[in-house]
DNA sequence: AACTTAACGTAC
DNA sequence: GACGTACGTTAAGTTA
């Protein structure tokens, strides 16, 4: 390891220039050209990404003339002035550097090549390396064997031996090349005549311009000679003007090059001005702590004042400090408010550590606490509040009057969003970056991280910040839902759908553990032995599970044949496809495909399902997301309970061991061919509308439209083959993919399209109309009014393109279901609670709710649940409700 | 050891 | 490249 230190002398005048040429017509929305100040703003962070500079310094040229061109009045007289649209860009470029606490080194008569060269050769004597950060060929001089070029945009390192090599002569000789040859971007005349080759020839034979003069009459070429001879004095003194001064009155202090932080306060200011969003967010600046009245509240009167101000108030937010990220699992470690901006309290009630100072008792601290959270006239506010209204129902608090969600109304406005955390929320919104839960606990999850364990003045600080950060979130979001049109949607369904989804969770479902454990041992067994036939077949044993090493058994030792490589091709493809395909020529690809579904139901399932039974309820409490998903459904996660298998028998086993309580029912209600009323619907298509009228067969349907012929014809062949375009349709899927789909050819597969189209003529028009809407405002929209943007939808890139067309078209269909089955879900919930019914609703699958019943209320509660499900709306189709109930999931269908 | 990516498969 | 939306498991690669 070379432990000499590096100086990095930045040519900032070269990059100003060479971004404001590269980066065409770049303005914020002011009309500012930010071009040059984006592209030097790139280089610098290239540059300090890529090599983190111990010590730096940036250098631009003087203003005025300089020595050279008291030397040569027409030095650079050709080159125009500075364009007006870069020089305001200037002042902005300088408070970058500023802003990212560089050195900057200009000087009055001298250009930044000169400052370069004498710093580069006085560090050098002190001991440094010295990369000079540069695209200009004309530094090539100055490199010695501890002085190098790079340049950062172009990543090319330029050393002696690159030099050597690519012009076969020294640096320092490059300024002899330079000098014959002149340049012409500087108006540098050198000899008429004599081009970098001729240059190159002449200083390789004679070593110098010097040594050529000496000897000039051994240049045999005659117009060369000549012109040798006339322009010697234009000869040297271009060598003079592209020699880089080197003896600049300049010190080098090696403390004053030393990189410092940047100043985030500047950098964010000056992105936001110059509309650098992503910079904006990389330098997001710091909170001023000083401002903020954060307080710790130890005493039972403290407690009592809070809950006299927080009446007070009637809004505030609430935060709970947690052991787990589990709600169902989670104890109480502390609880934070906020309700006035830059102030919030922290009560620790579960802090616990070697040295933990008295803490007000739990019990006492929710007692005080309960009746503020409990009435429903004070609003809360909350970040995921389900979480925290989960772990407050566990210790016996029912909490009333949520108003706001900031992770919903994130949610809301950019629904695609990778994630609607605070911290996330901050920075984007706010931006703001917070203190992390890693920062505060040391790590996400691993032992030892326990928010029990982090001291309570270290927990007080990012409590409270959260508190008060998601005060000012909700009061930053709220205009922006009603600006977006989203305040309905967020007040009638969203937020309603909380308590819904939460006491969803609470309840959870039943499990037969013996059945699960039966099953499981099952699979084992069948594994087993599946696995010793697998290895006598491939003579060897290797790991089925991977995909990798199954490639190479099927396709190089016994050379079956490749159907397809893998999607980032890295391999041959060994899906169910392809398995599929080449089980009609081999054994082993069907015994594959049984150990694989075999094993996807054991580790998947069985094996994951029984390891999330609670402990103390016995039953299983899936996650209902509510702003995971880009079309507005729900998603499920540990465990996901909308992937439990149903389209084999084997499978179907699984969903057996959903059970209800004892002596009750599993009840089961699913929407009829949801999507495709909601196509009917919203496409107005005559054909589509008809058939739901009069409860046809909607596949059926679609095949005697295709195929015409009649509806009594239709084979169950046929009618499956309708039924993979009619889910094709409202996926956007292409004539390659149904032929694919249905093993047809692709004229085939094209026929039926434009026989579907020229049918349904509603649906092609909406399809078209709906595309078109979402090029002119780059979003796609829901019955509700839920949005999706399409920021790709007008892409020159006709991939990205199309599947932005595609988004365009399956998310109002997804989407406007998915807002459907939400106002169900809330209206039944109403219509169980108004009526002190004991079934509970437990889960919801897309297009289906499942929920528990005692005997004497199943007749009644199928009745209700079919009622309010198809009433929900009034559409132009009618909505049909499949409802049936059982022992368990899998009977209740 | 912890995290990320790829391949695969389950659901609607 | 070609069909939308999710979540989870395993293997294998990457980073600390």
């Amino acid at each position: 390891m070379n432990k000499e230190k590096t100086l990095y002398l930045i040519d900032g005048s070269a990059y100003i220039y060479r971004a404001y040429h590269a980066i065409q017509s770049l303005t914020n929305s002011k009309g500012l050209p930010t071009n040059a100040a984006f592209g030097f703003t790139r280089t610098l962070l290239k540059l300090i990404e890529e090599r983190a500079p111990e010590y730096l310094a940036m250098f631009f040229d003087a203003k005025g003339p300089t020595f050279r061109h008291e030397m040569y009045k027409e030095y650079k007289a050709n080159r125009p002035p500075m364009p007006d649209d870069l020089s305001v860009q200037i002042p902005y470029i300088k408070d970058i550097t500023n802003g990212f606490n560089m050195p900057v080194i200009e000087m009055p008569g001298y250009e930044a090549d000169d400052l370069i060269g004498t710093l580069s050769t006085v560090a050098e004597k002190a001991g440094f390396h010295v990369v000079m950060v540069t695209g200009d060929k004309d530094f090539m001089q100055l490199v010695t064997d501890k002085t190098t070029i790079w340049d950062p945009m172009k990543d090319k390192i330029i050393d002696a031996e690159a030099i050597q090599k690519t012009f076969g002569v020294k640096p320092l000789q490059i300024i002899d090349v330079m000098g014959l040859t002149g340049d012409t971007a500087d108006n540098i005349p050198g000899v008429p005549g004599v081009g970098p080759k001729t240059a190159i020839d002449l200083i390789k034979t004679y070593q110098s311009m010097e040594l050529l003069y000496e000897r000039i009459d051994t240049v045999k070429k005659k117009k060369l000679h000549e012109n040798l001879v006339k322009y010697k004095d234009q000869a040297f003194l271009s060598r003079k003007l592209v020699t880089i001064n080197t003896s600049v009155p300049l010190s080098f202090n090696p403390e004053e090059f030393k990189s410092k932080t940047p100043d985030n306060n500047i950098l964010s200011r000056l992105f936001k001005d110059l509309e650098f969003r992503q910079l904006q967010q990389a330098f997001p600046r710091e909170s001023d702590l000083s401002k903020k009245k954060y307080k710790t509240i130890f005493s039972i009167n403290e407690i009592s004042d809070l809950v006299n101000n927080l009446e007070r108030a009637g809004l505030f937010v609430l935060d709970t400090e947690t052991t787990s990220v589990n709600p169902m699992q989670a104890g109480l470690v502390g609880l934070s408010f906020s309700s006035r901006p830059d102030e919030a309290f922290y009560i620790p009630c579960g802090h616990d550590y070697p040295g933990v100072p008295d803490q007000p008792g739990l019990d006492e601290v929710l007692n005080l606490l309960k009746p503020v959270l409990e009435n429903p006239g004070i609003k809360k506010i909350g970040q995921n509040i389900k979480y925290d209204w989960i772990v407050l129902a566990r210790h016996g608090i029912n909490l009333s009057g949520v108003v706001f969600d900031t992770m919903l109304a994130s949610y809301l406005l950019n629904p695609s969003k990778r994630a609607h955390n605070l911290d996330q929320i901050a920075l984007d919104f706010l931006d703001h970056r917070t203190i992390t839960y890693k920062q505060v606990t040391g790590g996400k999850g691993k032992k030892g991280s326990c928010f029990s364990h982090v001291p309570i003045e270290k927990a007080v600080p990012y409590a409270c910040e959260d508190a008060d950060i998601t005060l000012m979130a909700y009061n930053k979001l709220m205009p922006m839902l009603k600006n977006a049109g989203l305040t309905e949607l967020f007040e009638k369904v969203e937020m309603p759908l909380v308590s819904v989804l939460m006491k969803m969770e609470m309840t959870g479902i039943g499990i037969d553990k013996e059945k699960l454990s039966l099953l499981s041992k099952s699979f084992e067994h069948q594994l087993e032995e599946l696995k010793d036939r697998i290895f006598a077949i491939a003579g060897e044993e290797f790991n089925i599970n991977s995909s990798q090493q199954l490639g190479r058994i099927l396709f190089e030792k016994l050379e079956l044949p490749v159907q397809k490589k893998t999607k980032k091709k890295t391999g041959y493809s060994t899906d169910v496809d392809v398995l599929t395909t080449l089980a009609e020529q081999h054994d082993l690809p069907v015994i594959i495909l049984r150990y694989r579904s075999l094993s996807k139901l054991k580790s998947t399932y069985t094996d994951a399902l029984l390891e999330l039974i609670h402990p103390e309820t016995g039953r299983i409490h899936t996650s209902f997301n509510q702003t995971v998903t880009a079309t507005g459904r729900l998603s499920s996660s540990d465990p996901n309970l909308q992937n439990i298998p149903v389209r084999t028998d084997e499978g179907r086993e699984i969903r057996k061991a959903f059970i209800p309580r004892k002596g009750w029912s599993i009840l089961s209600a699913d929407y009829s061919q949801i999507e495709l009323r909601i196509l009917a619907h919203c496409s107005n298509d005559q054909i589509l509308i008809k058939a739901f009228n009069d409860d046809e067969d909607i596949h059926i349907r679609t095949a005697a439209e295709v195929f015409q012929v009649f509806p009594s014809f239709i084979t169950p062949e046929l009618r499956q083959q309708a039924k993979v375009i009619n889910f094709g349709i409202v996926y956007g899927m292409s004539s390659y993919g149904l032929s694919k789909e249905l093993g047809i050819s692709r004229k085939m597969a094209t026929t039926y399209i434009e026989n579907y189209f020229a049918r349904y003529k509603g649906v092609k028009e909406f399809i078209d109309r709906t595309i078109e809407e979402a090029k002119q405002t780059e979003k796609t929209s829901t019955l509700l009014g839920r949005i999706r943007l399409l920021p790709d939808i007008n892409s020159p890139n006709k991939n990205v393109r199309e599947f932005a067309e595609r988004t365009a078209i399956n998310t109002p269909i997804q989407g406007s279901a998915a807002d459907l089955i939400k106002v169900a879900m809330i209206n039944v919930d109403f219509a169980l609670r108004d009526r002190n019914l004991k079934a509970a609703m437990l889960l919801s699958v897309h297009d289906e709710i499942v929920f528990e019943a005692p005997p004497d209320e199943i007749d009644l509660v199928q009745d209700l649940v079919k009622n309010i499900m198809e009433g929900v709306w009034d559409l132009k189709v009618p909505l049909k409700i499949n409802i049936a109930s059982g022992i368990n999931w899998a009977e209740a269908h």
